[in-house]
DNA sequence: ACGGTTGATGAGACCAAGTCCCATCACTCT
DNA sequence: AGAGTGATGGGACTTGGTCTCATCAACCGT
């Protein structure tokens, strides 16, 4: 069955969410998850690298739309506006059917440290290629780690809203950068 | 052999940055770990809840004495004042021992995803406390997450400068920590 | 000195994640 | 039809991690 059916990856990754929903991630094998989808263990290790990745797919691309974002922006604007050109070029794969699942993928990632983890590291990776971007235009290395955290704390403000209300990413995504900024720039020294 | 010797713990910390270093991190069994340390896989999972951890031990403690550090901040003073406070606090942590095998340690680190992952989840746990205990001074949640952000920024930056320099922690801590918010302090408007 | 208790360890069975290798099947192109 | 291609199935194998039970040294009270 289900040989050759397309679109295996996709199958996978619902059957995944759906049986993490219903029996948390750690009671669930990856063989159950393939079964599901009609699929075995092996073909499941040929799309994901582990376990975890079946929740944290698309990563490359987002990168991918971050470096361009910030690197197609003009050389006279500051390192704010390069990340929030970043931020609205992610916006693209923030989809409806993203959205469905956001709040499920949320919960399940929250409820298991190994998952965090991974988390963790996918926001380290956002923050590593804003900064790596900055520096390539010029931007000093204090600085450009200090946007690329305050722009990876903003996407997850954004990231949680649009969960929320929905619409345009965009459309969240400028204010949180905007709200962020704010809050950083009326700091009072530490003395 | 070795049976009720002291320190296990430091045993098995040891011939584990021995091994990582000689042969690399996915290429040492946790067996051998405990044979060279006089000591059984058994032993080592008691010591350590997985493999990983074997390389980041103490964070709890970090973790209380960020927390203590920010709540026996006076109430009149601001968010990056006690988060100064909080790394000033950790200082004590940062012995001759540590400095001497930290860049061993974050050559292992450097060149493992699994270990990278792990590292990503601690420095977002200091950021949490961070963000928990400016919340409880009733900063502001966006505030509260910026400073967070700021403070673990500042803490990576003060460690690799202490990693070179020595000294107390406290004095790189201070500076770091001020570049960064001066950094932030500085940003232009993103609009 | 003796026996019981405690606490860290040893030993081994066991499960699941992840790797490897090879056979198989569907589809395509010539 | 026959060969090639690419995704899949299947199973052996390694290792991280859990669990349970036995063991042994130190301590403690009598």
């Amino acid at each position: 069955m289900g040989r050759w059916e397309p679109e295996a990856r996709e199958r996978l990754m619902v059957a995944a969410l759906d049986l993490f929903g219903e029996q948390g991630y750690e009671n669930t094998g990856v063989a159950q998850i393939a079964e599901r989808a009609g699929l075995t263990k092996s073909t499941f290790f040929r799309h994901f690298r582990d376990k975890r990745e079946v929740l944290f797919g698309g990563q490359d691309e987002l990168v991918s739309l971050i470096a361009a974002g910030i690197e197609g922006t003009p050389a006279s604007a500051g390192a704010l506006k390069a990340v929030e050109r970043a931020l609205v070029a992610i916006g693209v794969t923030f989809t409806d059917s993203r959205r469905a699942n956001g709040p499920r993928r949320l919960a399940v990632i929250a409820a298991n440290a190994e998952l965090r983890e991974r988390d963790a590291l996918k926001m380290a990776g956002f923050s590593g290629v804003i900064k790596d971007g900055l520096l390539l235009r010029g931007v000093p290395e204090i600085e450009a780690a200090v946007v690329a955290e305050l722009g990876v704390l903003a996407l997850r403000i954004a990231y949680g809203r649009w969960l929320e209300a929905g619409g345009d990413f965009a459309d969240v995504a400028r204010p949180a950068l905007e709200e962020v900024a704010a809050a950083a720039a009326a700091l009072e020294g530490a003395e």
